[in-house]
DNA sequence: GACACATATACGGATAAACGTATATATTAC
DNA sequence: GTAATATATACGTTTATCCGTATATGTGTC
């Protein structure tokens, strides 16, 4: 069978084509994240986060940090024109979105604290 | 089950997550094209290219108009902010990408050629 | 070492996508 | 009406995706 490719549109966008992917790059936008804290603001299982977290790191949407027993995502840096367009549309649709910007308000009340930069949320 | 509705991102993403659908848009990108051009131009049978039209079409990034015998397809206007960003950013992928640029060229050597406007591409 | 905790992965099952082939529908020409 | 052509849809199969549960791995503490 044909694999699909990092470099591909389809794979970029068949990445994105996943809810909680999305809530999960949304959560991400405010500052690197521990799984905890993610696991806990969207309130599904750990496995499952994690799992959806592997993903986003595969297409190199996201990069993991590890602090001790905490590992803390965040938002890489793209180099390819195309996923950076994509990207910022989708940061922009996010900042104006209810139900993302309840989540990101959700977000912070449990878990570490330890060992992350500020979290802010630009556009 | 909860239904993906047309609205969201995510179904946004998974209607472009296909190879055959983005090959379907790029050369849509020049302008209006019956389905027997697609065909023949993307060389894959004929109701495969119908189903991913239908798609494109229920995903509000298409629109058909009937002329005797031949269907021709074009793109939507978008009214969705993220939607047309997306998009935007798809079309300066695509008129860069090699394999699309030489797809669009290897277009228009076959088929029905009446009731179609001029066909040019433009970023 | 044993234990607790955070995270990742493996496994099996359910659902959805995509495909090729066959067939239906629509239009035109006769 | 029949025949030919363009396009759409239906059907069955294969393949990919997503999920919940269970388990493995890694790390800090004792």
């Amino acid at each position: 069978m044909k694999r699909k490719s990092k470099g591909e549109p389809a794979f970029l966008f068949k990445t994105l084509a996943d809810p909680t992917r999305l809530r999960l790059l949304n959560l991400l936008a405010c500052g690197e994240t521990c799984v905890c804290e993610l696991t806990g603001t969207l309130r599904v299982v750990q496995p499952k986060v994690s799992r959806h977290l592997a993903h986003l790191k595969r297409a190199g949407l996201v990069e993991a940090r590890r602090n001790g027993k905490w590992t803390h995502y965040r938002w890489a840096e793209q180099a390819d024109p195309l996923v950076r367009h994509v990207l910022l549309g989708l940061r922009q649709w996010m900042a104006k979105d209810n139900a993302m910007n309840g989540e990101r308000r959700r977000r912070g009340e449990v878990c570490c604290r330890i060992g992350r930069r500020k979290a802010t949320f630009s556009k």
